[in-house]
DNA sequence: ACCTGAACACCGTTCAAGT
DNA sequence: ACCTGAACACCGTTCAAGT
């Protein structure tokens, strides 16, 4: 009777392997469980697949992080049309943002990847020219969009690269200084926690509204670029 | 004979093991061959140590990623004395850029550290409160320095964060389409790399300069801080 | 010709056996 | 009590044996 069950059918998924399902299955593995747990033969567990069967569709590891990172790419929506070039920028890095939220692991596979290639994943370079195209439409000369490239930075993926989180999580610090001793040491750190925390009346601990801190540096920065442009 | 080489002293190195020396070698050993070839079995051998050995100076792997943080953030520069808070962070941000020129691989690790850990390694700790204090020196508030401290963002670690360089290198993509090709698909990209390359007289291939560019975007950044300072 | 199991050369870390 | 070799449970990828 097993064997009977096994006849006559694929004995395993039944949609036949593609790149596409691998990106797709290896993005929500990486979702769940961070891209440390991301393994080729987790991916290929979780596909009901020989690992093997994988290297017919991506050719190693890094190209199937490349993959990934053109998935999420993909994810970030077109630009508004129709609109001024502030706006549809501003738009489109907040879009990015959303995107980033929905994968936390995504900036460091994006800085480890993009820093090995020559030139970065195809995605990337379209949604790249895309945004150039916004700048130029805008007004922006082609000196000016460069500088207004770097200026913007990766935080045209919607990067928010806080160097700390206001609103704590992770592993605890086993050997993290009691509190009074961290006010001694970092005073000016605990001086800044305390008055945010104190500051807005949020419900949530922190106080800090991550959201509109990364608006906020995102408007200083377009405010910024528009001086630039005005002056021209 | 050989059993006289070996009596009476230590079969390995002489200098005992400690952390400092662990991280050290381990920031060289990510120096030359990346951090995706720095394994606790390579860190022991370069210390010509058994690989157990390494545990009882750093717990795990992470750990050690942590201690090798530190030991990067030690390297920026202390603050210029009496100086005004503009050129104090100024030149501390671009003393953390030459850190991070010299260990490309610190941002990959940086990013995916604190993102795990509930708060900073010490000396990152050590190196904002003391970033703060120059702000609040400078007559920033409390409500500004915070501000300022999103804005400023990883910058302040020295991170240039460009999503691609001018100055390619890096995996030469197999399937990298050719040039007359690039120019149809991204045109937007191909007139600006023309344009940079033609534009200024520099020896160098690229006729991006780096340094440059990230001085602007941190003149930018912190031009636009000094005006909502001007504004209180 | 295609597919795949076993094997190779690595990992980080545990643990028990040695001193 | 300390140190460490072997072992465990994984990796990514090669390769030869199977169909």
């Amino acid at each position: 009777m097993e064997r009977a069950a096994r006849t006559g059918s694929a004995p395993r998924s039944r949609t036949p392997l593609s790149k596409g399902r691998v990106l797709v299955t290896a993005v929500a593995l990486a979702d769940e469980g961070g891209v440390d747990a991301l393994s080729m033969r987790r991916i290929a567990q979780a596909l009901d697949v020989v690992p093997m069967a994988l290297y017919k569709h991506v050719a190693h590891k890094n190209a199937l992080l490349d993959g990934m990172i053109d998935v999420l790419v993909g994810e970030i929506d077109p630009p508004a049309e129709g609109a001024d070039w502030k706006t549809a920028v501003r738009g489109r890095v907040l879009s990015a943002r959303r995107m980033l939220l929905r994968h936390p692991w995504a900036p460091e596979v994006i800085e480890s990847r993009m820093k090995a290639r020559a030139t970065p994943t195809p995605a990337v370079m379209a949604y790249l020219d895309s945004m150039i195209g916004l700048f130029r439409a805008g007004g922006f000369s082609i000196a000016l969009v460069h500088h207004a490239m770097h200026v913007m930075g990766s935080r045209l993926l919607g990067f928010s690269q806080e160097l700390f989180q206001d609103t704590p999580g992770g592993e605890p610090d086993p050997d993290a200084p009691p509190p009074e001793e961290m006010a001694a040491r970092y005073p000016h750190i605990t001086a800044l926690a305390m008055a945010v925390a104190h500051d807005e009346d949020s419900v949530v601990g922190s106080g800090c509204d991550d959201q509109a801190e990364f608006e906020f540096a995102l408007d200083l920065t377009l405010d910024g670029l528009e001086r630039l442009l005005a002056r021209t």
